[in-house]
DNA sequence: ACCTGAACACCGTTCAAGT
DNA sequence: ACCTGAACACCGTTCAAGT
């Protein structure tokens, strides 16, 4: 005789996230979701093969908000870094997830459209690629780096980002191979 | 009545390190550590506050190994660069571990200082620690993405590296303020 | 002074048995 | 059809007892 479902996939992997951001990655172990959901950890595998996958999950559902925000960002290139570095303020560990593990490679398409959008109306179609993956590269380093706390030489950080995004963006819009080098200092 | 050592604290960190990068985090257990250096978990405790302890001692290791190596590359900051990415990627688990964990402050001070150097000599000592933080974001980033395989887009990535770097090592010898924005592809 | 077996708490996962 | 208690393997860590 059929029990009524207690959970569902979507609250599973929302409780998650939820474990994952206020105690890293640690905290989620299969029974303090189960508890978290209402359910003892072994119905868990009913709907998810393994805390791997759960993971997994985690970091899809994290992508897809990730996109949501840049999608919404607007094409401006600065504000899309800038939605970037604030997303990675608001939710450290599921940012720290989604650049560990590796994810389904249409979510992460999705996710670099909007990038490579605003970069191509810069430097053309030709070059979007690469120049959202110079982009992209270094707002990551940037906010790992902030996140794991690595810049403590001292100095703002938000100028700091800003100094970057200056330079970064500015690159894009100067033929590098026509650029004349300054003298030192 | 004493007991001759049978391990030493630099063979276990030696041997911990060789789990991470043969099997990952996961292969570092307090049993197997125990078992490369001829000895029982319980001993490990002899030398080590915990397991965590113990992978903080490899990040450190690893931390110095790379600052040896950025060392000896010279000044050259293309050269530094491309120092930086080999080590990523002869040692993907030790650099992801280095990011990941928070290191010492004082050890990632001098893994820091060949690039202060090489930036100073280009932009000056006033904006040398921004511009250093540009270059090891930027590298940090791209390396990231690559050990990940989130650059699933196609195209060729030393090429997309050698892009990269040209563009920010360029827009260190140009004053940004001063430049005059292209107009789209 | 270092090493070990035994023990404990905790975790992921499986499975037979319940409803 | 979903849920659970019981069980298993495995892990980190402690500690009393060995030498």
């Amino acid at each position: 005789m059929p029990t009524p479902e207690r959970t569902s996939l979507a609250e599973i992997v929302a409780q998650a996230a939820r474990l994952l951001e206020s105690g890293g990655p640690a905290a989620v172990t299969m029974q303090a979701v189960a508890a978290a959901v209402g359910v003892k950890a072994p119905s868990l595998y009913k709907r998810v093969r393994d805390r791997e996958a759960l993971l997994g999950l985690v970091g899809i559902s994290t992508a897809d908000e990730l996109t949501r925000r840049l999608t919404d960002a607007g094409g401006d290139l600065g504000e899309l870094l800038t939605v970037f570095r604030r997303f990675g303020q608001e939710r450290p560990e599921a940012f720290r997830l989604l650049f560990a593990s590796s994810i389904d490679p249409e979510r992460l398409a999705a996710t670099s459209e909007p990038v490579l959008r605003a970069t191509a109306a810069i430097v053309g179609s030709e070059r979007a690629l690469d120049a959202a993956r110079l982009l992209t590269s270094w707002a990551l380093g940037f906010i790992t780096m902030e996140l794991t706390g690595a810049f403590r030489l001292g100095g703002d950080l938000d100028e700091a980002f800003a100094y970057g995004m200056r330079h970064i963006v500015g690159s894009l819009t100067v033929d590098q191979d026509a650029v004349r080098p300054a003298q030192g200092s």
